[in-house]
DNA sequence: CATATTCCTTCAAGTAACTTGAAGGACAAG
DNA sequence: CTTGTCCTTCAAGTTACTTGAAGGAATATG
């Protein structure tokens, strides 16, 4: 048996966070003890556990419901869960995708503005010319 | 002499964008006609597409404040605006590290997925030993 | 000129996924 | 018995807008 501090801290998470949880569905309603506290069990810790995995693997909210709910269904086909990996992959991708062009942009505005403007007058910074016009299509 | 809808294509954000960037202090306060309705000329168009392109750039609304403050500036030194772009240049290239930890992983559980249990009852999907597990440190 | 459509106005609330704060009650240690 | 930590609820803040409602203004068409 668990108060919501000690789920917290053996989950990985924090005390408003399973709170929230609970608000939005993700965890059942908890048991109370006579004076109101919140009361856990291991099958709590091991939701709760999965959970805070899934968001660390960058699941959203809803991907985590649509997971725990296949999780703890026999008659739900597993290739469900691969497409939700699937989906999630392709956004991961994509979002590298575009960090890598961005991270080439930054990578010259900052050698730039080293080389050819350094410490100059703020307006006169080379990265104005670039932040300022349009890339020409 | 621009309507707000017009600045808006033109810059290439939307009218609701716009009214949130003046409500911020992003913008200045518009002008008005005899109706009310906000009026804009060409310096405000080149001051909002030097800020839709940080953002794109991926500059926080905090950081475009800077930055724009920064390019009207003469008496502060450009090597501000290097820091600033050095600053998200790091905080690119950490959340691209993750995200490349995050597409081994997820690459990981669909081929898992894909060769060992496809199609078997979804609570026997072996993504969800990887999900419930905690990595062994 | 009437009407239809589009564009404008404001204000409020919704989005994601929590975090932070305020005000107060409960429980364990010394 | 007091101190300190943990618990409770509710409300509001965060980021960067988006969406919706209700209604006025400008423009195009018949």
């Amino acid at each position: 048996m668990l108060t919501i501090g000690r789920l917290a801290k053996a989950a990985g998470v924090t005390t408003p966070t399973i709170r929230f949880y609970e608000e939005i569905g993700l965890l059942p309603t908890a048991d109370r003890s006579e004076s109101g506290q919140r009361v856990y069990g291991s099958d709590d810790l091991e939701r709760l556990t999965f959970i805070r995995r899934c968001r660390d693997f960058g699941f959203s909210i809803e991907q985590v419901r649509l997971l725990a709910g296949l999780s703890i269904s026999a008659d739900k086909d597993c290739r469900e869960v691969g497409d939700i990996a699937r989906g999630h992959l392709g956004d991961v991708q994509a979002k590298l995708a575009e960090l890598k062009a961005l991270e080439l942009s930054l990578q010259r505005f900052v050698a730039q503005c080293d080389a050819v403007c350094c410490g100059g007058p703020g307006r006169d910074c080379v990265v104005f010319q670039d932040l300022t016009t349009e890339p020409t299509r």
